[in-house]
DNA sequence: GTGAAAGCGCTAACAA
DNA sequence: TTGTTAGCGCTTTCAC
């Protein structure tokens, strides 16, 4: 690979002005897309600026723009790790962003609650606000919130669980129908060859991200470990108190369980009642999330793979979308892609 | 989390001189520690830009600079996988910063070779470059070297394998220690508890990267599955040849080898091997970095698992860590630590 | 040692 | 419909 080493300056708006005779601020107006240009004028800036190769600086033109980005989350009420964990990456990221002209703020709404969201999706002040992630179910009153809020020039991205039939402008979180399956080939190589019952404890049927995993835990069951029974799901709502109350029952029910996929957020439940059961019968466990709560069971032994998504990956591409959007400028879909990640207590963040 | 609405716009440099009662030049001699300032006028300067909290806007610094960064890579010669992909990365992130004032470069050096290495380092023109970023052999010239470098202002950051007893400003790459107690484990689970022999494939005991996952994954296979005999590492110097040559002897004067350890970039070679062995006798198999090669042997079950680091995020983070170390910028930890990723046939990118 | 002023590439208010 | 012009926050001559 050559360098060039004669700094071949790019090409700026004055060079586009120069060429397709026009002043600085036609130049401007057509780049960003603002009324008031003859077309046969826009058509010449357009021109000059595919043969100069242009484009724009981003960081000057926000300089100039001296605008502030104005981004809200939408999250689930609850206080599991995980909506903690994306909670604390919200605000660090938003420290870090401070000198970046970016704002982040959240809101936190009753869990797989359609109502309570698109009254939220709602209330937001399309004025004020510049992009909106949204962490909550698919429903139709959602969608249309949606639909409302993008008419109003926000822009709109689904965070963790996506809204496929809403016209969001990107969806920001794992391919969770692959997570299920990853789950279940842990799963099912882990367990081995014995004939046994597996538990799957999901949160709720309404949450698109459960629902998906569970699609993809059957499918790869079904294929490669056939000799495993996998019982109808838990629905645990991500209580732990409910999810105390009603696993012990079925486990004791079902003696021959050797498997159990946490698919959601239920680990702080399930952890507690592993905690109150003998050892020696303690099941292989595939659980979702890597939190401080995993982090621990992982070394203890208590879990044996956990899969998980970057929350801080989830919350920065969020934004670096977001702001894409906003900008109309393009984004890096290899880098906006979230990992299925798979924790082992060896590879373990330290 | 309440929302600032009143666009408390931050502190600007004319803020720091305004408080400190001296000029916008001497702020700006302050802040990029130029000479020639009373060390009284530094001190009201700083205290000044203590007291509103003030942190540059980079944008604008990079603007009116007009710099342009250059940074150098420098890779082992070679043609396997991964260093294609970290070539396509590099040349990729090049388009896309170049509005960003950034310019990649690379340079490919003979592998394990820390002569020429050492060489290629002397080499660069520290009046033209910003930057390096190198991925080879720790040995006492490779350090002399970067040393040298880096009493010339260059950012040195080493990648993929760490050269902790150079000063560079940063290691870019996963720990492979963790990496190699995370095939150790996956290999351990998946072959099972039958009394069975383990081969390593490695690629040269100079690399530091292939040493340390060697250690890793003997620390974890002795202490989780003794019953599994790990055989002394077969050298393959990355060559698809001298493995296709060395491997089948190995194989056969092995019978009970169950698991297979590719711990370095000789996947080509062992895949070459396993096409012309008969498929019942399969070991498991645990390899390193996901690439075409290796997807496709995942798919097709030769591989059972492959223990990857993202090469964008590689690049990325090498370019980010460059930028803010010569801009003398804090960097952001948790978004530049390179993961241990685990890919079975299931969560594969698409 | 210090300060005044021009300008980086872009935007936006105001004129024409 | 188009152009002129004054900045955005910072760096950098050049003059004092």
């Amino acid at each position: 690979m050559t360098q060039d080493r004669n700094t071949p300056s790019l090409p700026t708006i004055n060079d586009i002005a120069r060429v397709a005779q026009v002043s600085l601020a036609t130049v401007d107006r057509v780049l960003n897309a603002r009324p008031g240009v003859r077309e046969k004028t826009v058509k010449k800036v357009n021109q000059a600026i595919e043969d100069l190769g242009y484009v724009r600086d981003a960081a000057a033109a926000s300089l100039a723009r001296g605008r502030i980005y104005n981004f809200v989350f939408i999250l689930p009420a609850g206080s599991n790790e995980f909506l903690t964990s994306l909670e604390t990456e919200i605000k660090q990221l938003s420290k870090g962003l401070r000198h970046e002209r970016t704002r982040l703020s959240f809101i936190r709404v009753a869990a797989f609650d359609p109502v309570a969201l698109a009254e939220a999706i709602g209330a937001i002040d399309s004025q004020e606000v510049d992009g909106v992630a949204i962490f909550g179910p698919e429903t139709p009153s959602v969608r249309d919130s949606i639909a409302h809020l993008k008419s109003n020039g926000v822009t709109v991205v689904s965070l963790v669980a996506d809204i496929p039939s809403s016209d969001r402008d990107h969806y920001v979180g794992v391919d969770n129908i692959a997570a299920g399956r990853t789950a279940a080939q842990l799963l099912g190589r882990f367990v081995g060859s014995a004939n046994c019952k597996i538990l799957v404890l999901t949160g709720s049927m309404l949450a698109r991200d459960h629902l998906e995993r569970r699609l993809g835990f059957d499918e790869i069951m079904a294929r490669d470990f056939p000799h495993l029974e996998v019982m109808p799901s838990l629905e645990g709502r991500d209580d732990p108190d409910l999810i105390e109350k009603l696993l012990p029952s079925v486990m004791s029910e079902n003696k021959g369980v050797a498997g159990i996929y946490s698919s959601a957020a239920g680990n702080e439940g399930l952890l507690r009642v592993l905690r109150a059961t003998p050892r020696i019968s303690k099941p292989t466990i595939i659980a979702h999330e890597l939190t401080p709560l995993s982090c621990e069971a992982l070394n203890h032994g208590l879990f044996d793979a956990v899969i998980s998504q970057d929350s801080g990956h989830l919350v920065r591409s969020a934004v670096r979308i977001m702001r894409a959007k906003s900008d109309r400028m393009p984004i890096n879909i290899a880098q906006e892609r979230i990992r299925i990640d798979i924790y082992l207590k060896e590879n373990m963040p330290p």
